[in-house]
DNA sequence: GTAACGGTTCGACGCACATCGAACCGCCCG
DNA sequence: CGGGCGGTTCGATGTGCGTCGAACCGTTAC
């Protein structure tokens, strides 16, 4: 079972507001957007590893995210370009509020 | 139980989002952009009473629509003011995708 | 006053999801 | 080659959600 990736044309606006619908997810993403591409394991938010996992495995599945294999580490990263050819707009409006939080 | 609506500024972008994150309100959101303010009864999309009247609640409680009661109808419309107030564009975005669905 | 109608509420049911620990797999480094 | 590390997968568990029918409530119409 190799990493899947939905294609550009397949992203659905439900699952994306579906993925994006969860603190723990919106706040990878907000990350992913400010720091740039990530390894897998420098984002702890204190959950355990397998729920780390599930998210991630979330988010690309709904095609917010893209990972990449390199040696043992995962790479993830925005699929910005994507996001903003299916749904302009829709990323930068939840990032700009998602930025100032509380 | 009077109908509650959350005030402008307890507007939570994880709320909204998953919220919006259903196909059936998704829906209901881009009928009311649509055509504007809605008596609950003129939106039938082949569920039952009850199931709508929870995908409204669900809305109203998200802040997403504004619920106005008038003899025993209830008028239904977008927090559209509100939304661009607290997540600039969010609502737009969403709109130009849901406007073309398949 | 009584019936009909618009909506809500109340279980109930099934399903999906967030979470965890533990087991597992692949790769790298001694 | 063998151990450790990064991640995934596998149950299991609790919880929340979408859906329904039925009962209920307020208002309007007759």
């Amino acid at each position: 079972m190799d990493i899947f990736h939905p294609a550009t044309e397949d992203l659905d606006l439900t699952s994306v507001l579906q993925a994006l619908g969860d603190p723990m997810r919106l706040q990878i993403v907000r990350l992913l957007a400010g720091e740039g591409e990530q390894i897998c394991g420098a984002i702890d938010l204190g959950i355990s590893k397998s729920t780390r996992s599930h998210h991630f495995k979330a988010l690309r599945e709904a095609g917010v995210t893209f990972t990449r294999v390199e040696g043992t580490h995962r790479h993830v990263s925005l699929r910005r370009d994507d996001l903003d050819a299916c749904f302009p707009g829709l990323l930068d409006a939840v990032l700009q509020t998602a930025r100032v939080p509380a």
